[in-house]
DNA sequence: CCTTTACTAAACTAAACAGTTTAGTTTATA
DNA sequence: TATAAACTAAACTGTTTAGTTTAGTAAAGG
């Protein structure tokens, strides 16, 4: 089938691609090994895209919508709030340290010189829609459970900051190793302790 | 004088690189703009620096340096602890939303994957120097007070991780502009007192 | 059977760039 | 003035790379 073997071409290139830019970087990968990997011939290569860095958004794109997600598919049910923001924090720990997670960061935070667009592209279909999904769920238990929330965005804000801290820096730099599970589970209570006394039910 | 010119040439080289380093990136940059940018010839370059790496790695560490310096001079006095923090605050924030903060954060993160030891090189001149200052100075006060900070180094991660917040990351991928003095002042007005309130006086 | 479309392998172009070399100049000093 | 070291401009080497072109193959559909 024509378009079916189109699609399966496409697909094959981004997934190449995406395995040879998050080990290798952007610049230390050419479009030879692209096509090697994928694999497909360089004239296949430049029908799908147009050029390299179109090559990347594609990538980077791809790469958003799957990897997030898993964030957005959790289960605000009605449970405890330290119930919820554990299964939140656990999401977004887990998308951060991840070898995936790191080298998108990495790869979009290096080529934003020479390619600006990539900058939104990655904050709208991420960060933009955890911070927004957490402020909701913080506006709601503000109301719930009369606290005094005045500033939901700045709070949610607050909580992801937490979550990263100085040690998601130092997995970037490489030169820590990204946290084990019982590190993380470590991380994730010390956090949601802190924020639950300190953030949400400590002004009383 | 031949080893003040020597030091003249190599600051010279140093200062124009740096420069078109932050500008533009370490990739897009050639040693030859470098080389005219001092303005020095292409062999002198060589004499001085072995390598493009070497001279990367030179201007890194001059830059860190003289960057996170402001930070270490932080007189902490005997004043307020709010006094100190919004100092300690202060600095940390202009420094790291100005423009050769930004950058030399940038730099940094991309060039990781081929030149791992850039990273130890910035972090240990720079945030873990900060980090423990303030550690250190948590210990003062948590002994003097009667507080109960349990783990200082978590405590004064959580200060800088709150100062940094979304804003930085954004600043960063540059979708947006950073902030203005009025609004650094702001950030750190409501970090400071929600620090307090949350992190080492709220607890009693 | 013929035509069109997708594809491939491989050669090619044109430019950029790290790093070296050459041949000659300036400058300080002894 | 002689010498040695630092310097310069510019050509050169060898490699890498994005992107194009060419010539030809495979296969599906009318």
């Amino acid at each position: 089938m024509t378009s079916g073997s189109s699609i399966s071409k496409r697909q094959s290139i981004i997934k190449g691609a995406t395995s040879l830019f998050l080990k290798q970087g952007f610049n230390s990968v050419s479009m030879d090994k692209v096509a090697q990997s994928a694999p497909v011939s360089k004239a296949t290569l430049y029908k799908y895209f147009s050029s390299k860095n179109d090559l990347l958004a594609a990538v980077i794109d791809d790469l958003c919508g799957s990897l997030w997600q898993t964030l957005e598919d959790i289960p605000i049910d009605s449970e405890s709030v330290e119930h919820n923001l554990k299964k939140i924090a656990s999401a977004f720990v887990d998308l951060i340290f991840s070898k995936e997670g790191l080298a998108i960061y990495r790869l979009v935070v290096a080529e934003c010189y020479d390619f600006p667009e990539l900058g939104k592209l990655v904050y709208e279909t991420g960060p933009k829609s955890a911070l927004s999904q957490l402020e909701q769920y913080l506006n709601s238990i503000n109301q719930r459970d009369q606290l005094n929330i005045i500033d939901p965005a700045v709070v949610a804000d607050s909580f992801f900051s937490l979550l990263k801290g100085d040690l998601h820096f130092q997995c970037l730099l490489g030169i820590k190793a990204p946290p084990s599970g019982e590190e993380k589970k470590a991380l994730i209570n010390q956090v949601v302790a802190t924020y639950l006394q300190g953030f949400l039910y400590g002004h009383e």
